[in-house]
DNA sequence: TTGAAGATGATT
DNA sequence: ATCATCTTCAAG
């Protein structure tokens, strides 16, 4: 029974440390279709796929938030896989990003799309997230999340939105899934 | 202390 | 194509 987290698990089948301390690339198209559930203290709950998600790779990745070294804002993504770095953009969207990898491999999946939800700003809007999720961790949190669910069969890949400002060859990758 | 840029979204 | 809106970080 160690591979269980907490009493949520014993009737579900949430996804442990395991399932994120691992290579981005390596997570990215199994992240697709997972269900990520989001827990509100008086019972609500919202339940849905995962549909999109973006790839941003370590330190040599110019559009990655960590390729600049770690700073007081991107410092959580160069910890364990499997906890919550939230940050603002243009100053008015959060974006919900899940850190993969181990310690000082500072990867993460951003968020773009729930269920038939697309874009990550509306994706924290729409399961109210913000600041208060950052660092939270999703194998132990009352809050966040994720559950196991069959694979996804067909997606399709393709470069990742927003940030041309990184050059080549880094916004051509095809770092974006999507189901 | 300041300012420029930004993993976006809604509207024109 | 433009604007709304504000944090972060590096430069001065």
């Amino acid at each position: 029974m160690d591979r269980f987290n907490s009493k949520d698990d014993l009737l579900n089948s949430r996804l442990n440390h395991t399932f994120y301390q691992r290579d981005a690339l390596t997570i990215a198209p199994e992240i697709l279709g997972k269900t990520l559930v989001r827990a509100w203290p008086d019972g609500t709950r919202i339940c849905l796929p995962i549909s999109e998600v973006e790839v941003y790779l370590g330190t040599h990745d110019r559009a990655c938030n960590a390729s600049k070294g770690k700073t007081e804002r991107n410092q959580i993504m160069f910890a364990n896989g499997g906890v919550i770095y939230m940050y603002l953009v243009y100053g008015m969207h959060w974006m919900f990003n899940i850190v993969t990898g181990t310690v000082d491999q500072p990867e993460a999946l951003l968020i773009r799309g729930i269920g038939n939800i697309y874009g990550p700003g509306r994706v924290t809007r729409h399961l109210q997230l913000d600041k208060h999720f950052y660092g939270e961790d999703l194998a132990t949190s009352e809050m966040i999340w994720l559950e196991e669910a069959p694979p996804v069969k067909r997606y399709s890949t393709g470069p990742r939105v927003g940030i041309n400002y990184a050059g080549e060859p880094w916004v051509s990758m095809p770092w974006r899934y999507k189901i």
